[in-house]
DNA sequence: ATGAATTGACCGACCGGTCGGTTTATTCCA
DNA sequence: TGGAATAAACCGACCGGTCGGTCAATTCAT
């Protein structure tokens, strides 16, 4: 008997992108259930049968953006040989990134903002996804400067500054609607790359 | 005559004590106007009767949290005499702020990450306060750097930097709950601040 | 025929905001 | 000094609408 292929587009699936679509650009809480069910055509049961909570579906959003995000930010990555052109080329994505007429920041930081609860289910993606990055640019450090003759422990503290000054590039990019931030983030970053024989 | 004096808290001002306490712990949204008058034994009507509306109060908010920070921030400042203390300092001042039990992360921030409409009201406040914050940077790392024989505008660059830096650390303490980032981010700055001689 | 998917009316609670009316404090004139 | 007039502060019921969530009834595909 054939194998029964699972849609392309599931109905789970689509409340997602759609629910996943509102939440970013309007932020969580200020996203009801209505206006989801309306954009998705569907009634409020037909919602509640395929997640328990609003608050479960964050969370799925939450892990469906981190897998989606992971891949642009790969994407973006991959083809570049060096480490040190990687690291750099964190900072142009978040700056194409910035074009984007949809830019709303990053999706983990705004939740994370509007949810104080340290233990609530979402805090706990936004932390998991956070951390993978910063493991990301720890890692990529690595490559960097261990071949430069520095230590390993040295190398990811170097990896831990860029990963902050690409947060911190990140969010005044958003506050202020402006790219000034990240040229500023990537010229200090640059230098830093530059600078292993002063850390060796 | 003698002059009407002003009562040290007058209802209006007591209100807006209120509400900043809410809007800190629970965020702007999650915070019900029902909320603020239970807590301030008032009726409805006499809430409208200070305030147009709640968006109206959540700028005053914002501005009455920007003059108290403003003060903090000095005050940890204004005893140290060199430049370069004063930047270190501001990561100390963070971590400190970091103990309290009350901490929520930056005020300014996580009314930005709520309020996607770039022309709203207390967007203005949150980027006046941060267009302040960097200023404050640019100006002491002016002071560090220009007597060692950097341009003004290279001594304005490494405030920049700095402030990224600061801002990155505040984000993150407020998602890993942790000091860590805070740490990381005063070491570079300190090193940062050692460079002089590279940036001549 | 049966079980899953779907429907939309319905629930109680709460949202920001309004309004007519009352209390309280100040001003002004006799 | 007393009493009327004025204005500001205060009250809480009420407004239309939305919140997240439930459920009995119906449709639909196997």
């Amino acid at each position: 008997m054939s194998v029964k292929s699972e849609p392309a587009h599931s109905r789970r699936e689509e409340i997602i992108e759609i629910a996943s679509r509102l939440f970013y650009e309007q932020g969580f809480g200020a996203t009801g259930i209505k206006q989801i069910i309306d954009e998705a055509g569907i009634a409020k049961g037909t919602f509640y049968t395929h997640f328990e909570s609003k608050e479960l579906l964050g969370v799925e959003w939450l892990r469906a953006r981190h897998a989606k995000w992971q891949g642009w930010f790969d994407e973006a990555l991959d083809q570049l040989d060096s480490p040190a052109e990687k690291l750099l080329a964190t900072f142009d994505f978040l700056e194409s990134w910035l074009q984007e007429a949809e830019y709303r920041g990053c999706a983990f930081l705004n939740t994370m903002a509007e949810t104080p609860n340290l233990n609530h289910p979402m805090r706990a993606e936004v932390a998991a996804h956070k951390k993978a990055l910063l493991s990301r640019f720890q890692k990529i450090a690595e490559e960097h400067f261990v071949p430069r003759g520095v230590s390993a422990e040295v190398s990811r503290e170097q990896g831990t500054t860029l990963y902050l000054l690409f947060e911190g590039a990140l969010v005044e990019a958003q506050n202020f609607h402006d790219t000034w931030p990240i040229d500023a983030a990537r010229s200090t970053a640059a230098r830093i790359l530059d600078q292993a024989d002063l850390l060796s």
